[in-house]
DNA sequence: AACTGTCCCTGCAAGC
DNA sequence: TGCTTGCAGGGACAGT
């Protein structure tokens, strides 16, 4: 599923393939995809325009754009964003297509495909991103852009009730971990999922905070995680590696990796399953 | 206010 | 083999 390290290495394609280039033509297939405005609004707000900048918070793909306005990406599920020759046979949900130009020659095609249709695309006002954008407005810091220590994690911890896997997973607090990466992040931190944020020691905080920083831009190196269902892959097509690095997530029942002794067990924690080892993480 | 549970959707895999 | 069922998950939303 893409996560930050997975979007991150989407947006380093899009960096490649698409700033600079015109959108000529826009195709809107699957109206889901366009749900938060629609068909018109985006063909309207892309169709002429020149791309001039992609950027990334959390999860979401932000790109500039020379009218002013703004395109924001999220995959979800199951998005995929594609490069692809013009006229190339599409897969199946291909919900939006842009057909993109350099010196007015079209010159390649970037699919947006879907198949769970959970990932959407839509171009807003960015002096209006408050009121239309509000989950963009109130992400919390990126672990990979922003400032991020341990004294921010321990401020955001404050008078915190739920469990730390929560947190980690909640984009309000840190934004781009997802299911997979928390449970690699508890792992390498050596902290149960269950634990609760406030109770920390100051050397499990910077553990965490540590560890939050290396596997995630371990990923990025490694061009984020490709699993047998989500078929993530990047803008050319080509799976991630980082998914040979895991360490509990998807090995239920497995030896651990780490302390070889304990096997890793599977739970379900803030509604989500939860691979971790009882006996090298307290 | 902050947390938990449900829903959206499709493809895949396990089980009969 | 071929069907049915369950599961996967990010974030909005409703409910507690």
């Amino acid at each position: 599923m893409p996560e930050l390290p997975e979007v991150e290495t989407v947006r380093r394609g899009l960096q490649e393939h698409v700033v600079g280039r015109k959108i000529v033509k826009v195709e809107v297939g699957r109206e889901r995809t366009v749900r938060r405005t629609s068909r018109e609004a985006l063909i309207d707000g892309l169709t002429g325009v020149q791309i001039l900048r992609v950027s990334r918070r959390g999860k979401y793909l932000v790109c500039e754009l020379d009218s002013g306005q703004q395109m924001m990406i999220h995959l979800r599920m199951s998005g995929r964003l594609i490069i692809a020759k013009p006229n190339a046979i599409r897969p199946p949900h291909a919900h939006v297509v842009m057909h993109l130009a350099r010196s007015e020659v079209v010159e390649s095609e970037l699919w947006f495909v879907d198949p769970r249709t959970f990932g959407e695309v839509v171009v807003f006002d960015p002096d209006l991103v408050s009121t239309q954008m509000p989950d963009l407005a109130n992400l919390g810091v990126d672990p990979l852009l922003d400032e991020f220590t341990p004294a921010t994690l321990r401020e955001l911890f404050k008078g915190r009730r739920g469990n730390l896997k929560a947190l980690l997973l909640n984009q309000h607090f840190v934004a781009g971990i997802g299911n997979i990466y928390a449970d690699e992040i508890l792992h390498f931190a050596k902290l149960r999922p269950d634990r609760l944020p406030g109770r920390l020691s100051q050397s499990a905080l910077v553990r965490l905070h540590a560890a939050i920083a290396l596997v995630l831009n371990n990923a990025v190196n490694a061009g984020g995680s490709t699993l047998k269902d989500s078929q993530y892959v990047d803008l050319d097509g080509q799976t991630g590696n980082y998914q040979s690095q895991h360490r509990v997530y998807g090995r239920a029942g497995k030896p651990c990796l780490t302390c070889r002794k304990g096997r890793i067990l599977m739970t379900t924690v803030a509604g989500r399953s939860t691979c971790y080892c009882s006996t090298c993480q307290h």
